[in-house]
DNA sequence: GACCTGACCAATT
DNA sequence: TAATTGGCCAGGT
């Protein structure tokens, strides 16, 4: 399996209203500089119908500049469609909403 | 064919 | 304690 895939599973496996970061992602598909890589699979996204790259943000819970996707903050507008709150910084709260993470 | 860049993060000095 | 570099993969020039 190459790294796209496992990459693009991990993000497969984020559950609905819940959201993760890049390293988290990168740490469950091998590595955890994977980062960079899971930035470029997301990028070129091959499956957006079963990668929902919106639900993954950087470690500040702030979505990309170049996130847009589906048309500027569209991404947010479904994040907020699935109950994740943002705040004035336009950030998530990752201790609240964070994937995998404690309060499970 | 080789080099550089690109949605990043964590460890080390 | 803060700042810097290192690392991974693939695509584009």
């Amino acid at each position: 399996m190459n790294t796209f895939e496992r990459i693009y599973e991990v993000v497969r496996q984020i559950p609905y209203g819940n959201v993760a970061t890049y390293g988290q992602i990168a740490q469950l598909a091998g590595n955890r500089r994977l980062a960079r890589v899971v930035g470029y699979a997301l990028h070129v996204n091959p499956d957006p119908d079963n990668i929902p790259c919106y639900r993954v943000v950087n470690r500040f819970g702030e979505v990309s500049d170049a996130f847009a996707f589906g048309g500027g903050n569209r991404q947010t507008e479904l994040l907020k469609s699935e109950g994740i709150e943002f705040d004035a910084d336009g950030r998530v709260d990752l201790n609240r909403y964070q994937w995998n993470r404690r309060a499970l």
